[in-house]
DNA sequence: GATCAAATGAAAATAATTTTTATTTGTACC
DNA sequence: GGTACAAATAAAAATTATTTTCATTTGATC
């Protein structure tokens, strides 16, 4: 992800663009792993003059809400973040080992658990969907350079 | 979920019989909706005569490690608790109006996924599937009675 | 370039959650 | 039923993530 791209999805977004919006973005869009909101501005501070946390909570926040950025689930009771240019509907596969998140090609969703809601009465407006596990690179013999403990 | 199961629980758990973890697990056992740690605190100090909120967080750890409670999440940063009879593995239904939690009858993770993560030589350790929406009750005609304003 | 709403910094506040340590309580065993 | 000991808990304080407030700055539009 670089500037042009982030300026066109603040465009979109019709969101004014800004240093910050776009060091966040392009953080975020050049990071395999998932990041907390602290991360994000440790990394961001050493490039932008100024930023405060707030700000960075404040642009997360915007970037979620316009489905720009998602949410990463930890039992850690944290916010993790993670940007993918993939824009069509889909979910993640997270390496509990080294971070990195991984697009799955489609929405593994079936029909039974709507037909199941809809068949009371209600509708489904979201879904949370989430794969865990360890990747390919830290399952592999050689795991020790490529992982952290979590 | 009355007593006795609860007492069952937790001796397979082999955790000690106390009655604040009966508590805890009767409360969420007989409540439809999901709670948070707090919300459990406050119905529970009115039948435990003594009962601090670090021991009922603990209670819910304890209780989600071992499987016996799932969580729920919501945007609001919130951990949220819900405990089901339900042994099986399976997921649930949010209602994002009163809160309702209710089973879906299969788990509808396809194969697709699974297949990617394993092809690069990775392997899957749990998921994360939740599906929001509005229940049947909350979207009907007369929804004002049993509604919500989250 | 001027205007104005939107964005941000800085500091403080809030709220959820966790840690610590002394005390109490279940359980296993007698 | 009584005892010993590990596990569980209370209470208070600490920690940490996140949010709010308000004064100031900045980007977009004209």
């Amino acid at each position: 992800m670089d500037k042009e791209q982030g300026r066109a999805i603040l465009k979109r977004l019709k969101l004014k663009i800004t240093p910050k919006r776009l060091e966040v973005m392009s953080c975020l869009g050049n990071e395999p792993l998932y990041l907390s909101a602290d991360e994000v501005w440790q990394r961001i501070k050493l490039r932008v003059a100024s930023i405060g946390l707030p700000t960075v909570y404040r642009i997360l926040d915007e970037l979620v809400a316009a489905g720009v950025i998602t949410r990463i689930f930890q039992a850690d009771r944290k916010q993790y973040y993670f940007l993918c240019t993939n824009q069509g509907h889909h979910h993640h596969f997270v390496c509990e080992s080294c971070r990195r998140v991984e697009d799955l090609e489609q929405c593994v969703l079936g029909e039974g658990a709507l037909e199941t809601v809809q068949r009371s009465g209600g509708h489904v407006t979201s879904h949370i969907l989430q794969i865990n596990g360890v990747c390919g690179a830290c399952s592999g013999p050689h795991q020790e350079a490529s992982c952290r403990t979590a």
